[in-house]
RNA sequence: GCGCCCGUAGCUCAGUUGGAUAGAGCACCGGCCUUCUAAGCCGGGGGUCGCAGGUUCGAGUCCUGCCGGGCGCGCCA
C-alpha cells in the first residue's frame, strides 16, 4: 500500500531534480532518495529531506532548493498538495478520501516469487516440559513464519527433535537408575498425565545424582551409546520418552496457536547416514582434513575462517596480517567435526541437515504422519516401511532461517561457512541465523520459585536452567495468566457462562504471553518477572485486544441502532461529504491520522522481516492501538449528529480495527468478541 | 586473549537505510465512568542518550579508543 507510494514519490523527485539541476539519474543522490513518514499529520504525510543533501553541492540554502523542487514537481496523482517546509523538507499530502476509499476496499494477498523458505524453530530437547525460554523461541519463530506468509512467501515450518542427545539419555538413566522403572511402568506414569512435568523433576534429580559421584557419568556414556545403537531396552525407553515429551510440547505450543509442518528427528539423520554423505563432500573439496599431530590428532577438523561465512570479499592488503605465530592460536582455529573415535559432533550433524534443507544432500528422509488433528503434521522416519505416501516435497528450500538463541551464533556461523566452502555461495547467503538473547529470571521471581537467592545475588539476573530444574514452565505461566484473565473477564461480564469466560480468558492469556515475548528487540535479554508478565495494562497483548474489541463494539451498536454494518459504512463513504476528512483542522487530522497509521502495516511487516526484528511489528501495533484509544475518547461515533462525520469516523474505525486484528494475527493472537 | 551482544527518564524498554522538539509502558502526583466497556483517556514532574575524540549541513544512530555488564570460543549438545 505505502510502498508503491514511496516508489512513485522517489521516481517523480528523481525526474524533477534531475531536470532542474542537470543531475544524471545514476547519481547516488537520486538513486536512494529518502522518503519518511512526516512526524505530524499537520506537516504532511510523507517527507523528503533531499534538499539538505543537495545544499552543499548546489551551494544554495536547503529552503530555496526545497521550494524549487516543490515547484518543479507540479501535481502528482494521488496527492493533494506538495509543500516546501521552511526548514528544507519537501512534504507530500495524500489525497485522503481517495486513499481511505481504496484501503477500505481491501487488497489482494501478496505474492512473492522468491521460492520456499524453511523456518526452523522450537527445537526443545524432548526430555522435559517447555519453559519460558522455549516460549520466546517459538513465539518469534511462529510469528516470523506468519510474516513471511503475509508477504506471499511459501513457508515450511520445521521443528527439530534431538532425540539422541545427552538430555534424553539422562532422563532414561533417571528412570532406570533412580526410579528403577521398566518401560511399561514408565508408560503408566506417562498415561497418568503431566509426563513432561515428571521428567522435568527427574532430569534435575539425575543431574544432582551425577554430581554425587562422577563415576556415574560412565552410565550416561553407555546410555548414549545404547541409544545410538538402537535395538535395546535403553533405546526403546529413550524413544518412548522422546515421543511422549514431543507430544506434550506440541500440546503446549498448540495452546499458543503454534504449529508445524514437519518434525525432523536427529535419530533419522543418523540412521539414514546423512552425515556420511555430507562428510564425503567435505572431504572431497578439502574443507575438512585429518589432523595428524598435536592435541587433535586423529580428528577430522575444519579451519575456521572468519570472513568466509559472511560472504565478505577477501581482505585486501590494507589490512595487515594478524600476527599468529603461537601454536595455541593456530589450534584454536580448528573445529573438530569428527572425533578421533569416529563419531560425528553436533556441528557435523547440523551441516548435513542444512544441506538437506537446501536439497543439496542428494538424500531424503521417509515421511510418516505424526498426527492428524488439529491439522496434519508430518514427521521424518528412517524406516521405509513406516513411510506414508503422499508427503509434500519437504526441504529443497531457497532460503533457510534457523531460530536459535545467540549462544549458538558461533556454530551457526560454521554451518554457513561449510556451505560456502562447498561452493554453495548463494545458499550460504540465504542461510539466516535468527538469533535472539535468552530469557532469564528476575531475582524476585527466582525466589518466588523457591530458589536460593544468595548464590549469584550480585548478578543482574538468574539464568534459566533445565539441568537444575530452574525455570518457569510454559504451561504454568499460561495457567496463571488464564486464571487471572478469567477473573478480570467475569468481573466485567457478570452474566457470562463459565465456559465462555474460560475461552475468552485463554485467548487473552495467549496474547499476553506472545506479545510479551515479541515486544523486546531480539538482542535484549528478557529478565522475566512474573508480576510484569501478568500485567494486562499498558503495553500488553490484552491492551491491543481490548482496543479491537472496543472498536468492534461500536459496530455492534451501530448495527443494533441504525442497522449499519461494515459493508454499509463502506458504501456510505462513497457519497459522504469529504470536508470532515480534508479540512485543515484538528478533527480532520486526527481522523486521517488514524487511517494513515493503520495503512502502514504492510510497510512495517516488510521492515520487520528485512531486519529480523519482530518488536518493530509489536511496537507498531501498540502505537496503533494507542492512536485508536485516543481517537475513541475524543470523538464519538454513535452520538455524532453530523451524518458525514459519523460515516467517515465509522469507516476509519472499521479499517483500523481490521488492520490491528491483522497485526495481532501475525503475532499469533486472536481477538475475543468481548472482554 | 579473541569474537558477538547490551549500556537512552527511578525501573523496563522504543527510537526505521543518520533528519523536524529524544518517545512509550510501569511507578509517582492531579483530573475523567448518568456517555461507543475505566484492561481506558487527559495533564504533570522526571534525560551530561556510559565516557572521550572523529566524520557530517545534521549523530541516540556511523567510525576509533576507553569504561561497565552479559554471552560464546570443548574430541558437550
Amino acid at each position: 500500500m505505502i510502498l508503491p507510494i514511496h516508489r512513485l514519490v522517489r521516481a517523480r523527485i528523481a525526474e524533477a531534480v534531475g531536470r532542474l539541476y542537470n543531475i544524471p539519474a545514476s547519481d547516488p543522490v537520486l538513486a536512494a532518495i529518502p522518503v519518511e513518514p512526516a512526524p505530524r499529520r499537520a506537516l504532511g504525510d510523507l517527507a523528503v529531506p533531499l534538499a539538505f543533501e543537495l545544499a552543499r553541492r548546489l551551494r544554495k540554502p536547503p529552503r530555496a532548493i526545497a521550494q524549487e523542487i516543490a515547484a518543479a514537481l507540479g501535481t502528482i496523482e494521488g496527492f493533494s498538495r506538495i509543500d516546501a517546509a521552511p526548514n528544507g523538507y519537501v512534504n507530500f499530502f495524500l489525497d485522503r478520501p481517495a486513499f481511505v476509499r481504496q484501503w477500505l476496499r481491501g487488497t489482494p494477498p501478496a505474492v512473492s516469487s522468491e521460492g520456499k523458505a524453511i523456518v526452523e524453530h522450537t527445537a526443545i530437547n524432548p526430555n522435559k516440559a517447555a519453559h519460558i525460554g522455549h516460549l520466546r523461541n517459538a513465539a518469534l519463530g511462529d510469528a516470523f513464519g506468519r510474516l513471511l506468509r503475509f508477504l506471499g512467501r511459501e513457508v515450511e515450518i520445521q521443528n527439530y527433535i534431538d532425540d539422541t542427545g545427552v538430555q534424553v539419555a539422562d532422563v532414561a538413566v533417571g528412570f532406570r537408575e533412580l526410579e528403577r522403572k521398566t518401560l511399561d511402568e514408565v508408560r503408566a506414569i506417562a498415561d497418568a498425565g503431566r509426563f513432561d512435568y515428571h521428567c522435568w523433576d527427574l532430569y534435575a534429580r539425575v543431574t544432582e545424582w551425577y554430581e554425587g559421584d562422577k563415576e556415574r557419568l560412565k552410565i550416561r556414556t553407555r546410555a548414549l551409546h545404547d541409544i545410538e545403537q538402537g535395538d535395546n531396552d535403553t533405546a526403546a525407553l529413550a524413544r518412548f520418552i522422546a515421543d511422549r515429551i514431543v507430544r506434550a510440547h506440541l500440546k503446549t505450543m498448540r495452546r499458543m496457536n503454534i504449529g508445524y509442518d514437519l518434525l525432523t528427528w536427529e535419530g533419522d539423520i543418523l540412521r539414514l547416514h546423512f552425515w556420511t554423505h555430507a562428510f564425503e563432500f567435505l572431504k572431497k573439496i578439502g574443507a575438512v582434513f585429518l589432523q595428524t599431530e598435536g592435541k587433535l590428532k586423529g580428528c577430522w577438523v575444519m579451519r575456521i575462517d572468519d570472513d568466509a561465512a559472511d560472504g565478505a570479499p577477501q581482505d585486501d592488503s590494507s589490512v595487515p596480517p594478524a600476527p599468529v605465530d603461537e601454536e595455541s592460536e593456530e589450534e584454536r582455529r580448528e573445529k573438530v567435526i569428527v572425533r578421533s573415535d569416529g563419531t560425528v559432533t553436533y556441528v557435523g550433524k547440523d551441516m548435513a541437515y542444512q544441506l538437506w534443507k537446501f536439497g543439496l544432500l542428494g538424500k531424503d528422509f521417509y515421511y510418516r504422519i505424526f498426527e492428524e488433528r488439529p491439522s496434519r503434521l508430518w514427521s521424518t522416519t528412517s524406516d521405509p516401511a513406516a513411510g506414508t505416501p503422499g508427503a509434500p516435497p519437504f526441504g529443497r528450500a531457497a532460503w533457510v532461517c534457523n531460530v536459535i538463541d545467540t549462544r549458538q551464533s558461533y556454530l551457526q556461523k560454521l554451518v554457513k561457512q561449510a556451505l560456502a566452502v562447498l561452493g554453495y555461495q548463494e545458499q550460504a547467503a540465504h542461510s539466516v541465523h535468527y538469533s535472539y538473547e535468552m530469557v532469564a529470571l528476575s531475582h524476585v521471581t527466582a525466589r518466588e520459585l523457591g530458589y536460593d537467592a544468595s548464590e549469584g545475588a550480585d548478578r543482574p539476573f538468574v539464568e534459566v536452567s533445565g539441568r537444575k530444574g530452574l525455570g518457569v514452565k510454559a504451561d504454568d505461566l499460561l495457567d496463571r495468566l488464564t486464571e487471572k484473565a478469567a477473573t478480570e473477564v467475569s468481573k466485567r461480564n457478570t452474566d457470562l457462562p463459565a465456559e465462555q469466560v474460560q475461552q475468552i480468558a485463554e485467548t487473552i492469556a495467549i496474547a499476553a504471553v506472545r506479545y510479551f515475548m515479541v515486544k523486546f528487540s531480539r538482542g535484549k535479554i528478557i529478565v522475566f518477572d512474573i508480576d510484569e508478565a501478568l500485567s494486562f495494562e499498558g503495553e500488553s497483548g490484552p491492551y491491543l485486544q481490548y482496543a479491537v474489541v472496543r472498536a468492534n463494539n461500536i459496530f455492534n451498536k451501530l448495527k443494533e441502532r441504525h442497522g449499519l454494518d461494515q459493508a454499509a459504512v463502506v458504501s456510505a463513504v462513497a457519497s459522504a461529504s469529504e470536508t470532515v476528512l480534508t479540512a485543515d483542522d484538528e478533527e480532520a487530522h486526527d481522523l486521517w491520522g488514524l487511517v494513515f497509521e493503520a495503512a502502514r502495516l504492510d510497510e512495517v511487516v516488510e521492515q520487520a522481516v528485512r531486519t529480523l526484528e519482530l518488536s518493530v511489528l509489536a511496537k507498531y501495533a501498540f502505537g496503533l492501538a494507542q492512536s485508536f484509544n485516543g481517537f475513541y475518547h475524543k470523538y464519538s461515533i454513535l452520538n455524532e449528529e453530523r451524518e458525514d462525520a459519523r460515516t467517515w469516523r465509522a469507516a476509519a474505525v472499521a479499517y483500523y480495527s481490521a488492520q490491528l486484528a491483522r497485526a495481532l494475527d501475525l503475532m499469533g493472537c486472536s481477538v475475543p468478541n468481548k472482554m
